[in-house]
DNA sequence: ATTGAGTGAGACATTGATGTCTCATTCGGT
DNA sequence: ACCGAATGAGACATCAATGTCTCACTCAAT
């Protein structure tokens, strides 16, 4: 039957393609089906054969960006240890994510009216759950809600992950500069 | 000649048009020519009659979002007094835009080559001044580079207003969140 | 009442991206 | 060497948004 250990026929790997996209598309949101392609290595008709339009490739990119925005937390073990240090783990585990992870929430806050993929929900939860927990162990201050704790996570590693594609942030400090501005803010503090 | 004080003849109020289509255009980037000029209340000729393209409509919410920008700054007195407290007050003056901010951050990031208006670089200097002036007062921490603060900044602007507009923050909390998570950071402190 | 600038609605051509299809070619499996 | 699945290139139709134009109408100024 010809087919190959992977399970496909000699045809192009998938995830590679997906992978190719999320670099380019990372870049250029609004790039066309024809530079994916060619970004890809591969023919525009067979980047159609793999998803069937830019709205597939999409919601495939966002597959594969949630299953590694939720490998990155596992990896993390964002429920062990201090809250602090888990989301100094969590950054690091995510920062190879940071464009991809930018890309796919300004797709997200376009299309408002669709409904959207559940997998955020739980990232959320997670992430949410991480800050709500540092509230209760007494590390992170109660006044700003974990809600807006994640979105200000996300938001900020947007904004690390352009600062370092413009040369604006050198990108060995990605990590530091997020997490500590994160969890220490700009002000001098007494402490360290 | 039939001309009115305005300068203009009964002809449609450029700004009113210009403020709707940031209205609009702040909550769905995507909206089309004809969204615009519906939710501004004109015909579609007549928008194009003020604006060449939808290039050109851009690039005027551009000028009008950073004469609003600029006018906030100069309202917060950035130069003025501690440096915290006059990031406290660049927030507070900067809410009523930071819907249009978010919008033309995005837009920006989106066409890189084209050169882009050099008003953002004296936003970003004027920002990015302040910052450095709370370091050398000792107020800021110096280990966070000022550009790297600045972008933040925008940062966390975008995602209060995104937040704001989703539900997930209320809307009169958008300055306490963005100010102390900036400022003091997400760790309690021993201060305070 | 007359005038004319400004407008809204719609028709129309254009453009750019998308999606579909065909066909010759490549390349792995046999 | 042969076979057939998969590909790349290109032709083609489609679609949505854009930009242009015409024309009847409104309304302020006179």
């Amino acid at each position: 039957m010809s087919h190959s250990v992977y399970g496909r026929l000699m045809s192009v790997d998938r995830t590679q393609v997906l992978r190719a996209a999320a670099a380019l598309l990372s870049r250029k949101a609004t790039a066309t089906m024809d530079e994916v392609a060619r970004a890809a290595g591969i023919g525009r008709a067979t980047l159609h054969r793999q998803f069937a339009g830019r709205d597939a490739l999409v919601r495939a990119l966002e597959e594969l960006g949630l299953q590694e925005l939720e490998a990155a937390q596992d990896r993390a073990r964002t429920d062990e240890g201090p809250a602090d240090e888990a989301v100094r783990r969590l950054v690091a585990e995510v920062e190879p994510v940071a464009p991809l992870l930018s890309f796919l929430v300004t797709e997200n806050q376009l299309f408002e009216g669709d409904q959207q993929n559940e997998g955020w929900a739980r990232l959320d939860a997670r992430v949410s759950d991480l800050f709500r927990r540092g509230q209760e162990e007494g590390t992170f201050r109660i006044d700003l809600t974990p809600a807006w704790l994640t979105e200000a996570l996300y938001g900020l590693i947007g904004s690390g992950a352009w600062a370092v594609q413009d040369g604006r942030v050198a990108a060995k400090d990605f990590q530091y500069m997020i997490v500590e501005l994160l969890l220490g803010g700009a002000r001098r503090s007494v402490e360290k």
